[in-house]
DNA sequence: ATATTATTACGATTAAGTTCGTATGTAATT
DNA sequence: AATTACATACGAACTTAATCGTAATAATAT
């Protein structure tokens, strides 16, 4: 069994950052981390070090400036949330989940028309 | 603008049995809590009541043994969750959110009839 | 070379969340 | 009536998370 990484808040916050950018610097990922919280700089700094601390991260020394990388994938901890999320809050259900997903939140016609192949295909399979 | 309420995991926890039961005292919430968390009873009651200081739950005090109803929706719950984690762990792609639930959970046939159906509504009102 | 700037390291503090023990009161049992 | 059981209240301790200030160091600019 893999081991299971459980993210604070902030830290999936970061987390995200780096997912986008794939690798970045303390600086960097604050830059963007400004822009919805007012923190300082060794905040994010000290954040950063604890992740790298747990292994949620790792990081390249061999410039002056750090840079870090994420070390839990995207789609596992997406994976982790769904789960706790169907579990907690839709009793089990994990059509209930999408139903909300889809009813409340905009969904072009060609990510319908994919989700619809989706069904097909596991349909099928049945 | 509705205020936003953000119970703690624990707090979640406890809402969920509620939620399931409607209403409870703190020992038959408690004794579903034993079920996965080896705690004290008074620190189920000390949850329940900082839940009542914060207005997620309301309680009836007529009987010595007070009642406890949830006053946060679950479906409330459910959004704010939903939407949240499309935001920071799906990049606002809501689709890849219903795409992986729907292929890493169990849904019978019916609940994906049902999602059909729901999709297909969604197409006609564009 | 010196001053300025940027970076990491790290301890200390604050804040938030969780847990429990003890006191107190009320109902039920003997 | 006394004892036992069960409930709430509440403070205190403990744990985890978040924030920041300061020092040390390295790179850059003057």
């Amino acid at each position: 069994m893999s081991k299971l990484f459980k993210p604070t808040e902030s830290e999936l916050e970061i987390l995200s950052i780096l997912w986008e950018k794939q690798h970045a610097s303390v600086r960097e990922v604050h830059e963007v981390v400004q822009l919805t919280k007012d923190v300082g700089y060794t905040t994010t700094l000290k954040l950063m070090q604890i992740m790298h601390e747990k292994g949620l991260v790792s990081r390249n020394e061999s410039s002056k400036t750090h840079i870090y990388t994420p070390l839990l994938a995207k789609e596992t901890a997406q994976e982790q949330y769904i789960t706790k999320m169907i579990k907690t809050l839709f009793s089990g259900n994990s059509s209930q989940l999408v139903l909300q997903a889809l009813g409340n939140h905009q969904t072009s016609q060609e990510e319908l028309a994919e989700i619809k192949s989706l069904i097909e295909q596991i349909e099928k399979r049945k």
